[in-house]
DNA sequence: TTGACATATGAGCACCTACTCATATAAAAT
DNA sequence: ATTTTATATGAGTAGGTGCTCATATGTCAA
């Protein structure tokens, strides 16, 4: 592998682990682990603002992080796949694991 | 697990992922990961100015993600142990899987 | 159609972060 | 002792990020 290669690998690294590297991210993330939930409902959970919760989910939208469906005015958002959940568990396992 | 206590893990995970979620600092756990290495041979290998270097390897020591040892005028630097190893490795693989 | 509700989005702003540049510190070589 | 080499660090700065606030868009109900 070139080395160009090399930075352009962990280039995508970095880009996975910034997905986790904010906390409304991951309490998002961490509520989804439990089942789709509408936007409303994420925002009143994690009592942070609609725009707050709508904007962050754009950006997991756009990283292919979640997807949706539309139940009449609500819009309800569920993980994409499990490997964002693996990744998550991992760290959260192991950023807790010493306590 | 009170609410409170959720976040503050989550939190702790937030920091945990924060390690990996620069270029510059996953290049300096990428090499070493190889072996200890100088500040200088950081440097040169990453092709990165030596203020720059050591910027970050304050903030790895700071997080004890490193751990250093005297060489006469050098400092060598190594990973502290192999957790940072292992969750590095299991995001470089989810990362470059996809390719 | 009009109003109420649910979500999305743009603009602006405050904060953070990673760099450069200059300089301090420390050890070895001369 | 002075100079050279290796590393650390403070100040300043440019770019990025996540919020608020205002508003647009879309859907249902009356």
């Amino acid at each position: 592998m070139s080395e160009d290669n090399k930075v352009e690998n962990l280039n995508e690294t970095v880009k996975l682990f910034k997905i986790f590297s904010d906390l409304t991210r991951l309490r998002i993330i961490d509520l989804l682990n439990t089942g789709e939930h509408a936007v409303q409902a994420i925002a009143d959970e994690l009592e942070t603002s609609q725009s707050a919760i709508s904007h962050q989910l754009k950006l997991l939208r756009d990283l292919n992080v979640v997807k949706t469906r539309k139940s009449g005015k609500q819009v309800i958002y569920c993980l994409r796949d499990s490997h964002i959940k693996e990744i998550f568990l991992i760290g959260y396992s192991h950023a807790t694991e010493c306590e």
